[in-house]
DNA sequence: TTAAAGTATGAAAGCGCTTTCAAACAGCAG
DNA sequence: CTGCTGTTTGAAAGCGCTTTCATACTTTAA
């Protein structure tokens, strides 16, 4: 990496019109923006302006572009946009898995609203891993987008903070007051006590409780709910009925046959997802136990499978669906400059065939 | 929009350094390419020529600058690149659902391949809608996609031709030849055949079928294979064992209630997705008929739930997340400009605990 | 040794916007 | 009327790349 002397000495008046690709010829018949302010017999940055809002504009100018715009059928180029340092109207979105039911349902909620307001979403998966949500973070930013939306993941919440230094950040599954961030999370704590709750009313006191992996923040409330509602109804607390899980079909299994051989007495189990639900269901079946008759189950998020398992799994409904389109419309607020207020409706517990009364 | 002459008759030489932001000043501290070009001691066009590979350079020089790229750890904005007319690195998916087990797994074998290689994924829904289908396609052309992969949908082939003009296109649920598109389908002909084997070699003679949307192509291939493989079988087509569904759980309960009802007798149930046979379970566990005891049942996609439903389905293995890592593949290569040779792998009848001997 | 034919490289012109700066044109007081 | 604030509006400079064109420098043929 020697300095290099420039060989070039004569500078050489370029002969004007020169360089660039067939300049003039739109790419592919697109209308531009200096096409509109030709037909409309103003300015481009008149036009600019005036598309966003950004200077007062006198009314007949704004007509006559308006007019053009329709005429025309312009649509200004986001790349370019980005490129200018505008808005990209593109939001990107940090998923962890894009296949489980879950995000699944959130994703479809994030792109209906987003598409709707003109905005694309660009989604990433974080996997589950911090290291890897900042490289998709870091990814977002360079493709200029003008806003973030994380759903849960395992990013610090500090590194949340510094990103909404910069830009709008929507963050779901856990809580968090900070400058430029929403946040947005269900309440995991009352939906687990509502589903524990249902249990207890019907009778059963041995209830046990699959765990979610306890990394993430709604696992442990959902395991802090299930305690208080137990503790609420007078039952002493008793480790053996409380075994872990991994928010999987098989762990939910796995998690049964541990109960099962453990010898510990329960008439009712308590999964922390419909995932795990399902996979107890099987576990019991193999033992030949049915639900409800010989156990008791409910489940957590209400997903799709549930009202078609055998027998309909009872469950906590988590609004997925909804949620991913207040995250979106919560971005979309604070990319207005307005404060959203938005909440997520209250856990309700649906009951269907997979309990029945103790006794 | 009447002429208007323009005002200014003083051109006035501009002073030097004027107009944009902060020149100069890096957006965010992020490096960009003439930042390398002057530190490696060379002009920005001989970087941007290493990194396209548009041109032979000096080894020295090259090395200069990737030395140079690597102690920045310059990364190109895509953004600038798209506006530039080079690569955006990213491509456009079409997708209809976007949280159906189907797509769902589809979508994340395409984010990951995609990633893996550094292009950015960018989905919309077409909702089964062609002419959403085109609009989505018209708002990923104005971002500068390199291509498109568009998942199943009703886009006619014509417009996938044309479109195939201007950029590569990947296509999954259809088979089309045509210059600069590469077609990736599941022979879905041979898994319902082998399904409907299955059934009768376990004995069954009088299988019904419960057709998935006749909209989809797919949907009409399943119940081809299970005609041929019936007709294979000697038996007469008898048309008030095939009921219509729309791929959904409940359609696939209501069928069933349909057969039920109709007094059409039948000891087994091809459902031509497993959602529908689920729903088919559900409705034959309200008449309290179980599963495989009264009736056998297999279904068709082998998705997550069919391993865990009680009992466990039997079905015909369909590789979304492979179909998707495939597609994405097939879109890289053509974007290398190779010629994709992938193909996705044969169907696989996935024996579980829903079908039993008839007799 | 000189001319013809390549080759590696740089200057600069865009891509389609946004935004700054200044000029042009009011409106109003002095 | 002149001098000063305000208000629209346009020119032009970028944003960070790609790409064309031309130039300086090598070869190779004559």
């Amino acid at each position: 990496m020697k300095a290099r002397v420039m060989k070039n000495k004569t500078p050489a008046v370029a002969s004007s019109r020169r360089g660039g690709r067939a300049a003039g010829a739109a790419h592919e018949g697109r209308v531009t923006l200096e096409m509109v302010a030709q037909s409309a017999g103003v300015s481009p940055s008149t036009v600019s302006r005036i598309l966003n809002g950004t200077a007062v504009v006198s009314d007949d100018k704004r007509q006559a572009v308006e007019h053009a715009i329709a005429t025309h059928g312009f649509v200004p180029n986001p790349v370019a946009r980005g490129l200018a340092g505008g808005r990209t109207l593109s939001v990107g979105v940090v998923t962890q898995t894009m296949d489980s039911p879950f995000f699944g349902g959130a994703l479809r909620g994030v792109e209906g609203e987003l598409s709707a307001a003109g905005y694309s979403p660009l989604f990433v998966s974080g996997h589950w891993n911090a290291a890897h949500e900042v490289r998709c973070i870091d990814v977002l930013r360079t493709r200029r987008v003008d806003g973030i939306i994380v759903l849960d993941g395992r990013l610090a919440d500090a590194a949340l903070t510094t990103l909404a230094a910069s830009l709008p950040v929507v963050v779901t599954g856990r809580t968090l007051k900070a400058p430029g961030v929403f946040s947005l999370s269900f309440d995991n704590f009352e939906g687990a006590r509502l589903a524990t709750h249902h249990l207890l009313q019907r009778g059963h006191r041995r209830i046990a409780f699959i765990t979610g992996d306890s990394r993430h923040p709604d696992a442990r409330e959902r395991l802090r709910g299930y305690r208080a509602a137990m503790q609420a109804a007078g039952e002493v607390p008793d480790l053996a009925l409380v075994v872990p899980g991994q928010y999987t079909e098989d762990s939910g299994r796995l998690a049964v046959e541990r109960l099962l051989d453990g010898g510990v007495a329960f008439s009712a189990i308590f999964a922390a997802n419909d995932q795990m639900a399902l996979g107890a269901t099987l576990g019991l079946y193999r033992r030949g136990l049915q639900v409800p008759h010989d156990v008791s189950l409910v489940g957590f998020d209400d997903v799709a499978a549930a009202t078609f398992s055998i027998p309909p799994l009872s469950s906590v409904h988590h609004p997925v669906h909804e949620l991913g389109q207040i995250a979106a419309r919560a971005m979309l607020q604070l990319l207005a400059g307005e404060t959203p207020v938005l909440r997520l409706p209250a856990p309700r517990f649906i009951v269907r065939e997979s309990t029945r009364d103790q006794r």
